[in-house]
DNA sequence: TTAATCATTCACCCTGACGTTAACGAGTCT
DNA sequence: AGACTCGTTAACGTCAGGGTGAATGATTAA
C-alpha cells in the first residue's frame, strides 16, 4: 500500500456518500462550493475538503466564475469515471468469459456438485 | 445516511487496496482464505475481516472445500459488480448525451448565476 | 482421545478520515 | 479606503477502520 494507485484513490473518494452524492449532483449541472455545502447540509471547510479530495483525483474541476471571482465552480470529469469502468468490464470478464470461468470452478472443485450455498 | 446503500457499501468495500487486491486475485481462481493471508502478507485474522466485508457487500461468496471442511474457499459475485457498473454508465452518461453534455458545457461557458449579468 | 490445523471472533491499540470553529486571502461593493 | 462575502487552510476533537495476538470452534490426523 506504499503508493495507491489512481484506481484505489478513485474508489476512496467515490466510497464517501457525501462525495458520491455530490457526484451524482453535479450530474444536473455544474455547481459552485458554497451551494453544494448547502445542499449536503454541512459547514464550507467540510465540503471544501470533500471537493479537494475529488479534484485530485481528477473526478471534478474547478473553475472560478465568469460573473463573480469568488465563486468556484465544480463540474465532473471523465477520465477517472472511465479508467474505473475499464477496471470493472476487465473483472466482469471473469463471467462472460465461459472457459476461464468453467477452468477456474473445476480446478477447485474438481468433480464434486457445489450445492447448497451458505450466507453469513 | 444513516442506512449507506449497497451502492455506498460496495465502493467502501472496493476501496481498500487489500480488498481490491483480493477481488483481482480472485478473477484468476477461488482461494482458501489462508492463502489470501499469506499472499497480503497479512494475518489470518485481518484477511479474514476483510473477507467478511466483501462478503456481507455480496462480492464474493464463501464455500466450505469438499476435500477439507476446515477451509474456506472464496470466488467472486456478480451482482454488486453489476450495479456499480449500472451507476458508473448512469454517471457516464453525463458526457454521451449530447443534449446533457451540450448543456453543461454552455452553462460553464456563461457561468452559473441566471441573473442577468453576462460575462463581457 | 489427543494433538495439530484452518479460520473465525474477541479484546485491544493506533492511525487516519471527517466534522467543527477560528483565522486567512481574495474579490466585490459602496 | 472599509465592510461584507466566498472559499480556503489551520488547529483540534472524535470516531470508525484496520492491524495484532490470544482464545474459540470445527475438522482432520496420529
Amino acid at each position: 500500500m506504499a503508493t495507491p494507485s489512481a484506481l484505489d484513490r478513485t474508489l476512496a473518494a467515490l466510497a464517501d456518500p457525501t462525495r458520491r452524492g455530490v457526484v451524482d449532483r453535479l450530474r444536473q449541472r455544474p455547481h459552485p462550493a458554497g451551494e453544494l455545502a448547502a445542499a449536503f447540509d454541512m459547514s464550507p471547510p467540510a465540503m471544501s475538503r470533500h471537493l479537494r479530495v475529488l479534484r485530485q483525483t481528477g473526478l471534478v474541476e474547478e473553475r472560478i466564475d465568469a460573473d463573480d471571482a469568488r465563486v468556484r465552480v465544480y463540474s465532473l470529469r471523465p477520465e477517472p469515471f472511465a479508467a474505473l469502468r475499464g477496471w470493472l468490464e476487465e473483472v466482469e470478464s471473469f463471467w462472460s468469459d465461459q472457459l476461464g470461468a468453467f477452468k477456474a470452478h473445476a480446478e477447485r472443485t474438481r468433480g464434486t456438485k457445489p450445492s447448497g450455498g451458505r450466507k453469513s
